[in-house]
DNA sequence: CCTTTACGGATACTATATATCCGAAATAGA
DNA sequence: TCTATTTCGGATATATAGTATCCGTAAAGG
């Protein structure tokens, strides 16, 4: 099916979350889960990649969960997805053109100096696709966020968040 | 992961090969599979997926086979990538915004009328991707193919095709 | 000292991708 | 007519990745 994990998903919206944040507070995983109904111990996972990755930052102790480890206008979407899913390609060039039957070994090293024309094209969609998400950053959507979403909902949002944190 | 099946690496394959043929001539899946050095049945599903999105036709019968169903001018790299890989965006939005505990049935409706944010940015980064992959023709890659594979190799694998088809 | 937290590893469970097999229908040639 | 070859669709098995949970450790606050 070709699809990001869910925990791309999640990692998007807890970073929306912390990124709202005022500056010094900290939000455990537990409290991430609970506000986004999604299971606790997956989404740790989740918040470890973009932990491991420099994008937030855990602290331990009671009072302690994570906050954002960059400026969100330093946070690319691209940034928390990569973090999550992985930076390789989604096309995979196992050189098929290679096993023809018919190419001596010597032309088989002539083609092989070449990239394979096929992966070339699909690495560039690739490339367009990350470039896209690299273009909108973390900032950008709390922005938007902002806009769109009426305020007594954020702002009890807020509160819901400071009640357990 | 998130990567695309083999079986799009192996249909971009194959069709570069069929649209290289003279009008006319068909290659059954046995002897593709056997070009590619690939398993021959699981191609053939993949063949089927072209045929059944009328990129390629398949005819029945000894002599029969497959060759290509348009123009190479007409078919795309999308197109090719969406009859093996399926239509469904890379990113699935589950709504996860919705749960949110601390809005109302109202409030809730409110703001499901507008799409989210975050699906909105993933979606067009998808978008995207496709865009790049609709603007390579079939044709195209036939052509970089005939400028950057030697010719007599090229030559080689036609006879190698005309020896058992 | 006790609770709460992130962190890392180990372990199930589930879904998808990969691969194979079989029977049916069609077709060309003997 | 008979046989060999092909696509096609469905059924099935296997491997791999995604999803989810559990546990022990270390750190930090009250």
């Amino acid at each position: 099916m070709m699809q990001l994990k869910n925990q791309v998903e999640w990692a998007l919206h807890c970073c929306s979350v912390l990124a709202a944040l005022p500056e010094g507070k900290t939000v455990p995983a537990k409290v991430l889960a609970e506000f986004h109904g999604v299971p606790r111990e997956y989404l740790a996972k989740a918040m470890q990649g973009l932990a491991q990755a420099g994008i937030v930052a855990g602290t331990l102790g009671p009072t302690g969960g994570y906050r954002m480890a960059k400026d969100p206008s330093d946070v690319s979407f691209l940034d928390i997805v990569e973090a999550v899913e992985g930076k390789k390609s989604t096309f995979a060039c196992s050189e098929i053109r290679m096993k023809n039957p018919c190419m001596t070994k010597q032309e088989r090293k002539c083609v092989g100096e070449r990239p394979c024309g096929i992966a070339k094209v699909m690495w560039d969609a690739d490339e367009a696709w990350r470039e896209h998400l690299r273009g909108v950053l973390l900032s950008d959507l709390v922005a938007a966020v902002g806009e769109e979403v009426p305020s007594e909902v954020l702002v009890k949002g807020e509160a819901w968040l400071n009640d357990r944190c």
